[in-house]
Order: C-alpha cells, then sequence, then structure tokens
DNA sequence: CTTAGCAGTCTTGGCGCCGGAGTGCCAACC
DNA sequence: GGTTGGCACTCCGGCGCCAAGACTGCTAAG
C-alpha cells in the first residue's frame, strides 16, 4: 500500500500522507488523527497524527472539508502519493491470464480487437476505460487499391500492416477506364511498398500517375485519397464501462456526471485530455486539475500506450474519480497495454 | 395539445385523460382535480374531474402514487393518449431546414451521414437517440476486389451502392497469386452486378470460381467474405444524447441510469428493443412495460425507419422518460429520418 | 348527473436537538 | 524539541416533531 521515503517531507509525515491517501481511497470518507491511529499502527499517538496533519495540509498535501472533519488529500497530495509513495503493483498471475484469454479469443479485426480491450478494461478497472484507436500514418503501407466505380467515380483502398485501415471515395474531373486505375493501382503499389505511410510523399504519387499516363485530376484525387486514409485531425476512440462510474460516492452530484458523459461523447476532448501520454514509456497519470479542464477536477486519468512494434500507436485509458486506486489501475492498464501490444504482432500482415 | 374521441372512454373522460397526461408531461408532478380545473377550462368542477379520474383509475389509464397524491398516466393510459387523444405534431420550418442544413454538410461517408444525424437527433430532442446503421445485405452489390496481401492472404472489399460496406480478411489453403485474384473478381464483377447482396447465392460464386479455375479454398474464403460483408447479427448502432437523460427528475434513482448506460453499450440489446420497428411505416413507440425489460419499465422509446430508395434499412430511435413529449419526438424523429432518406440518395453509387 | 363541503390521509419541508468525530491548543513529560 | 494526554470547541448528519399543503373519497343537496 504505501511506504517510500517522499521528497522533503521526513519519513514519517510522508507515510502519514500515504496512509491517508490509502485510507480516503479505500473508504471515500475525510480521515481524522484518532481513526488513523487505531487502524494503523503508526507507532504516535494521535496528537502528533494531528500536528503532522497541520502541517501536510500547509504544505498543500490535504485538505480539510471543512473545520472539524478529517483531511483529504490535494492534487499535490495524490500526486506525491503516485510519484513517490505508493508502492508499484503487479497483477495476479491469475488476471493477467484472465487479460490474455479474454483478448486472444476476439477476432482479427483491428477494430474488434480494440473494442474488446476497451471493454475488458471497463470490466476490470470498474470504472470508465476508453482506448484510441492506432492512426494508420505511423503503420506501413501494405497495398493501395483503386477501384472503378462509374467514369468518373472511384474508391481507394489502403491496406497497411495492421489491416485495412481506409477507404475515400474520389471523383475525377475527366473519365478514367477501369484499366487506367488498375495500371495506377500497380505503379502506386511498385513504388511504395514497406514505406510507412507518414513518409510516403507527394512526388512519388505524382510519379506513379505520370507512368500510368494519367492527368493531374486522378493526382489530385489520389492525393486525398491518401490524405483521408492516413489519419483523421484526432484518432477514434473506443469507450466503455460509463455506468460504473454512477457507483462511486462522488457521482451523487449529476453535474459531474454530465459533463463526463458529454466528454465522453465528443472523443476530439477525449482524445486531447490524453494526447500526450502517447510518449510516455510506461503508465502516467493525470490528477484532477492536471487534466486541464474546470468539469474535471474530480477525476483522474490514468493512461498507458501500447505498440506495434516498437513504435508506440495508442493509448489505453481509464477514467474514474480522484479517489481510485492509482496502484492496481496503472498495473491494469499497462498489463492490458501489454497483452494488446502481443495480439498486434499476430494480426499484422506481413 | 389534445382532442380526439377516445375509445369507449366518453368524450369529457378522454379530455380529462388527454389532459392529464399532457400536463403531467410538462410538469411531472403528480396532477390532481383541483389544479387541473384551475388551469384548464374543463368546463366541469374539480368534483366532477375527482369522479371521472377515479373511474380513470379503475380502468387502468391512471395510477395514483400513494392516497393523497395526484393522479399519473399508466402505461394504458400514455398508450390511449398516443394512439388517440394527442394531436399529430408538425415540425417548425425552421426546424425542418435546419435538420436539412446539418446534415447536408456532413461528408458522403455513410457512417459520418448517420453518426450525425443521431448527434442532431440527440441535440434536437433533448433525449438519448440512437441510430441502427444499414445493414449491408439490402443494398446493391457493386463491385468486389479481392486484393492480393500474400500467397496465401488477402483481404475482399464488397462496395455497394451506399459505400464501402464492408471488408474481410482471408486464408487460403493453397498458393494464389495476385493474377487468381484479379481473374476472380473480374468474374464476380461480371456475374453480381446490380444484384441486392441478401440475394447472391453460393451457386453463382461457385460458378466464378470455376471460371477463374479456382480451388475449393478461393470458394469458401469468399464466400465467407461475402457472409461477413452482407449483415453482422446485429447491425451497429450509434448513439447520442445520453447526458440529456440526466436533466429528467425521474433520474434521480441513479439505478435507472445505470441499467440505461449499460443497455446503450450493449449494441445488441438496444437494436432488440426496437428491431421489430424496422416494417412499421411511420413512427412507432412502445411505452415502459412494452419495452420487455423490466430495468425500462420508466422510459420509452419512439422509432421510426428511414429508408433506401422503397426499402427500409434503418431506424432512428430517440429514448426518453415514459413522460416524454411523444407528439413532439415522434414530429422530430420522422422529420430527421426523411431528411436522412433524402441525403442517401445523394450518396448512392450508381 | 353535478356540485359544494368536509373529514381524513399522506408527503414535504422547516426546526431544533443531540451525538459523534475531529480539530487546535496548551501544559506536562521524556 | 518533539511527543503526548486532556479539553474546549466546531460542525455535520440524523431524528423526531409539527404544520402546511394538496388530494382524495364520501355524502348530501341542487
Amino acid at each position: 500500500m504505501k511506504s517510500g521515503e517522499g521528497g522533503g517531507l521526513g519519513k514519517r509525515k510522508a507515510y502519514i500522507l500515504a496512509t491517508v491517501v490509502y485510507e480516503y481511497i479505500a473508504t471515500a470518507e475525510p480521515v481524522g488523527s484518532q481513526s488513523l491511529t487505531q487502524k494503523y499502527n503508526l507507532g504516535v499517538s494521535s496528537a502528533t497524527v494531528r500536528n503532522d496533519m497541520a502541517e501536510l495540509e500547509a504544505g498543500g498535501y490535504l485538505v480539510q472539508p471543512h473545520t472539524s472533519a478529517g483531511r483529504v488529500p490535494s492534487d499535490a497530495g495524490y500526486r506525491t502519493y503516485v510519484d513517490r509513495l505508493m508502492e508499484p503493483e503487479l497483477l495476479q498471475s491469475e488476471e493477467r491470464h484472465r487479460i490474455r484469454d479474454e483478448l486472444r479469443d476476439a477476432s482479427r479485426e483491428l477494430d474488434e480487437i480494440i473494442d474488446n480491450a476497451t471493454r475488458l478494461l471497463g470490466r476490470l478497472s470498474k470504472n470508465l476505460a476508453f482506448v484510441t484507436k492506432p492512426q494508420p500514418d505511423a503503420q506501413t503501407f501494405r497495398h493501395i487499391q483503386l477501384i472503378w466505380l462509374t467514369a468518373r467515380t472511384g474508391v481507394a483502398i489502403v491496406v497497411t500492416s495492421l489491416g485495412v485501415s481506409a477507404q475515400s471515395m474520389f471523383e475525377l474531373a475527366a473519365d478514367a477506364t477501369p484499366d487506367d486505375l488498375t495500371r495506377l493501382s500497380n505503379a502506386l503499389n511498385a513504388r511504395l511498398g514497406n514505406r510507412v505511410l507518414r513518409e510516403v510523399a507527394e512526388a512519388e504519387v505524382a510519379a506513379s500517375v505520370a507512368e500510368a499516363a494519367l492527368g493531374e485530376d486522378v493526382k489530385q484525387a489520389v492525393l486525398t485519397a491518401l490524405r483521408n486514409a492516413r489519419s483523421a485531425e484526432a484518432p477514434t476512440v473506443s469507450a466503455a464501462g460509463a455506468q460504473n462510474l454512477l457507483d462511486q460516492p462522488e457521482f451523487q452530484d449529476l453535474r459531474k456526471l454530465r459533463s463526463i458523459l458529454r466528454i465522453v461523447e465528443e472523443q476530439k476532448t477525449l482524445y486531447d485530455l490524453v494526447a500526450d501520454s502517447m510518449t510516455s514509456e510506461s503508465a502516467s497519470v493525470k490528477i484532477g486539475r492536471e487534466l486541464g479542464q474546470d468539469e474535471m477536477t474530480d477525476f483522474s486519468i490514468v493512461t498507458v500506450p501500447y505498440r506495434f512494434g516498437e513504435q508506440a500507436i495508442g493509448m489505453l485509458s481509464i477514467l474514474g474519480p480522484r479517489r481510485m486506486p492509482y496502484g492496481r489501475l496503472m498495473a491494469l492498464a499497462a498489463g492490458t497495454a501489454e497483452t494488446l501490444t502481443e495480439r498486434l504482432i499476430d494480426v499484422e500482415i506481413k
């Protein structure tokens, strides 16, 4: 549950802070000096704890909901707990296996795998889980196919190493034949093979179009199609477990819940909340105001990136009350991310 | 607001029932005889209304939350109101235009159009809106393309009249060349053109495979791919506006909200609730227990199918408290469905 | 059949009170 | 100087009580 040193706090105060956070996470009740000494063997009296708590409050780690109530951790209190006081948790091997089993059975379609992982994480964490779907532009180009539909319309399909990633309809200013599009598809495939999508340059498309002896309008259509295929402004986010939040006592206030639901529906906002955690190596945590949204002061988010090969291509996150079991949720998210990473190797198109 | 005859109720009782329902929908408070006579010009005294209300209760149209409270409509009361008492509402032409404008700007991708319509309906109705996406099997076949990825893997892309509808990865038991797949694609396209997907028979696929001189394993792969492309067990459902429900007084009880959120996440359940309304000509309404789910006794759903050409291919629904403004929501859903129907013609691939 | 009047019922909200938990401070102690 | 027991004080939350308000059902008269 706790231990560690805790910055310039002094050993005992750090320990008390850790215990207060731990106890508050468990009970959702402000914790007082007396109940703390009764429940935990602190080796000092409640009066001493009281003094330390007063100093922890002065230092900004704890706050009092009102005089004559116990203390509750502040953002800084949680932050210190997460960064320096809490012991990292590990998943039970039983849970580890469960995650593996549930993700293995899922289909080989990328979207379904992601959705499955999201639901699983929602269930296990008993909070709201959300997972960003991989942006195609970090994936490797495998195949493009321009399909002729009518003389002036067609659809471009791009297949990447993680599966069919996108399709995009196009219109032409001049007539084309099915054969034109096939020639161009072949030229593009020859030229772009095994390239990371992001690095495909306009000049290469232009060269292929020229090789197929087609005009400017086709070039524009292909470029647009590729751009669409590459990435949306914000990736799609899959979410699950909103109903779990209702069990938390902090949601007696429906307005909080309202803003959460709204944010979850606006996928862009949800993505922006965690976008910068993509580059993090392991689990990262944002607590309360750190999320930068007034409506989210009572929430925290744990985020872990998942990878394809070496490259981080998406993130798993858990959103819950600020009073969340950080250690456990970080372990869960990390374990699921790891399993998802392994799973993606399985479905790679080589 | 009301009027009409109302079955074997007698004119005045029907009118009183209509007024009670109307008033309860507006205020969410049980309505009593006295306040009713004060607010509406019924032409009779509160004592008379009292007597009629007692009979309406005996007839099962009204219920009392407790003695000495006003009355509240029962499922049967709402049902009678919706079927026979209420006046159909029409949308303001301003609203009509707003719907048209918002749906016009959306992209030409089917999924985005549907998502847009869902969000719009959620916003306008101030309730939870959900829309089923069209099952491909009612659409017309336009093109199939088998794309060669490796000697034993490929992906099948099916394009229908409403756009790329599905892709499906396949594995082969024996090696194939890109040319094999191209030949087969051409054979299939020649044979299946302009057919409704649902009606494509196994024999036709077999004939095309034979024509391309390919084996049983390819045939199975194509059949599976077509089956996947055709329809999932239940169509995907797009939902929006869950947060609107929080404004309703009936949601002080969080357990109700919990089950709603759960059901919305389980798309299958949501779809099953309304599946049988697909064949209905206009707006259909399910009230409380009519939904056949214990957790949903306090809710109602309004559903309107939307079409592609003559054929109903999906439904727009609004889920809200049983105490919902039926007339308005029916008009809204119908108006949105109509606009969506028109919009789909625009994006048809001819 | 309708209506006025009336007694009875039930919920809701305000008020005051008390108990519990916790704090801060002080003086004593090691 | 840090630690501790003791004590006075504060504040929230729950409980019981009461009064107000809103309805109902019933009865008897119009």
